[in-house]
DNA sequence: CCCAAAAATGTAAACGTTTACATAACGGTT
DNA sequence: AACCGTTATGTAAACGTTTACATTTTTGGG
């Protein structure tokens, strides 16, 4: 905005100098009480608001934190971005964020872009390679990845248990008593849908059922490859009795093809999906997920950030995994 | 992140002036084209970018823009900041959020804290009254409103036909032959919520059908209000035999409602929601909506927080109106 | 009442740009 | 060869802060 009154318009107006209202406004200790409720008045009075370009200019500080978004929005983003800024504003920082980046060049035109901008990154680049993105930043730049396939371990970085909350799933299918499962999967190159994939095929492994491979279908997340995954399943001479998508947004699609063909959900065929989304539990039957705590996987990577930017030298980097539990509703025949 | 080159580094190594160097960088047209392209190749080697901070200090500038975004959050909004952070971006603008905000205070206080970091600010305050907000802006600041109640005209704004588009659903009920139509209202202070359930009376009134009072229902755009408006209706001796609910979380509730008390959607009773979000094609059965291009609203924003940026004096005030159209599936008994 | 230490305040340099103005280089007319 | 109008480049002030350092004021112990 228009930023009108400067500080040396409230030195001048509260008769002191401009070191003393800077000090007041960072809240130096080093500054009478009667001098402080004097400037403070003076301030509010003519509307003082600090140049924020001019402090960061001397202060090589933003108090600001970038968010960079993967192409493929939906509630999943939302809800993190949610938790960041609640965080992050919490401790007096903005967040700048950025969406839908085609390819690698978009990416590092984005990031050479917030460069100086921003005081720390969230990356959640889920598809591509992390690592040519990363590599164009300063040495010890302030980073979180979320959600990143990231073998290097060089970095702070925060994951959903998509291992372990793939194999509850499937082993919860397993002791339902169902043999013959399969998998809609999700991106190639998706980590996410790489780490579900694993879990899956390691349930099946440990309840020693055959891993068929034309019970693995590719999907890609979204409703329409959910919904052509299941048809092609519902005429098949031999179905599986059960069906693990890598995402809710298949499974629901998957759901659809199912009551399109006749199949009864779940007495003809089990459904179940990941992330467990609001929508889950209102299609019909309601869809049995995997339920991950979204906001806080954004709290968490910003509280992981805001730690970094304190200490840029002396900082641990660490992998941190938010767990998952499992949400047992209609539409596995559990219930 | 930790900016390294100066333009003095730059223009040191280039063997020019500063000056110069901030010419190329600012694509400024007096400029020999030899040293043009010597100097960016000097820039690129030294990873150059310009300090944004020293550049807002002496522009005034920030190429940045502020979104303000409310408390609820959920498909809707995500798909808003998608749209503007796109046309943002197409625009060399960068996006600011704020999201999350339980009272005016809390407002309030964001909105100082953007001053002086943003050009402009698009505002999503839906359940406030949003003028004291705005009072304590400069004058003049470049700013869109969406989906704000705004009486004063004094800014510019965008919100979705909401009126006609209530208006148009409940009239295609009525062309369905339903002459006792109920409706579930959104919430008391909200702006979109008023307006649907004006179009609703209006439909009715049209048609010279009765309104009797206890055909309306209020609710506050959650599904939870919605299951509890739905099974109120169900248990009724006379029930309407349609419903229109004010937006779609709304009528899915009722969806399930409806199914619990065993009644058939649409035989029983036809239902209708607003907004057509994904999840409603994919409810049981598909529901009928009105649908509103949400990243269009965003991007729609934008453009005409630009317009005002670029004139911030001779700007001519005014108020867009977001088609919406009528996308009939089963649950309202037409197909 | 004096003096040193502590506390409060002031002075001025520095941060990295942009840009008005001054200057220099370069053809092209006379 | 002197002059002019472009065109290209350089010089230096200004933007609004923070902060090291210098200076003044206050305090309290002798």
């Amino acid at each position: 905005m228009a930023a009108t009154a400067t500080i040396k318009h409230v030195a001048r107006e509260a008769g002191v100098s401009v070191a003393t209202v800077s000090r007041v406004m960072n809240e130096s200790s080093l500054v009478a009480e009667h001098t402080r409720l004097q400037v403070l008045q003076v301030a509010t009075r003519l509307g003082y608001v600090p140049h924020s370009g001019a402090r960061s200019l001397i202060t090589n500080r933003t108090s600001t934190i970038g968010v960079l978004l993967p192409d493929l929005y939906g509630e999943f983003y939302s809800e993190v971005i949610r938790g960041i800024d609640q965080t992050a504003r919490r401790h007096d920082y903005h967040v700048l964020v950025s969406s839908s980046h085609a390819d690698q060049h978009d990416i590092d035109t984005v990031l050479r872009s917030m460069r100086g901008r921003v005081d720390g990154l969230i990356l959640m680049v889920p598809d591509l390679q992390v690592a040519s993105a990363v590599a164009m930043l300063p040495e010890r730049f302030p980073l979180v990845l979320v959600n990143c396939a990231e073998e290097s371990r060089q970095h702070d970085a925060i994951t959903v248990a998509n291992f372990e909350g793939a194999d509850a799933m499937v082993r919860h299918l397993v002791d339902l008593g169902h043999t013959r499962i399969a998998m809609i999967t999700g991106g190639e190159r998706n980590f996410d849908a790489a780490e579900r994939l694993r879990g899956f095929r390691s349930a099946l492994e440990q309840a020693a059922l055959s891993m068929e491979g034309d019970l693995i279908l590719s999907g890609d997340f979204s409703e329409t490859s959910g919904f052509r995954a299941g048809a092609e399943l519902a005429q098949r001479a031999s179905r599986p009795t059960a069906v693990f998508a890598a995402n809710d947004a298949m499974a629901i699609g998957a759901l659809s093809a199912f009551r399109e063909a006749g199949l009864d959900v779940p007495r003809d065929i089990a459904v179940v999906g990941f992330d467990d989304i609001p929508m889950a539990r209102y299609v019909d039957p309601p869809l049995s997920s995997v339920h991950v705590d979204i906001s806080a996987l954004g709290e968490c990577a910003t509280i992981r950030l805001l730690e970094a930017m304190q200490q840029p030298a002396g900082h641990v980097v660490r992998r941190e995994i938010m767990p998952t539990t499992l949400v047992v509703r209609r539409s596995c025949g559990a219930l």
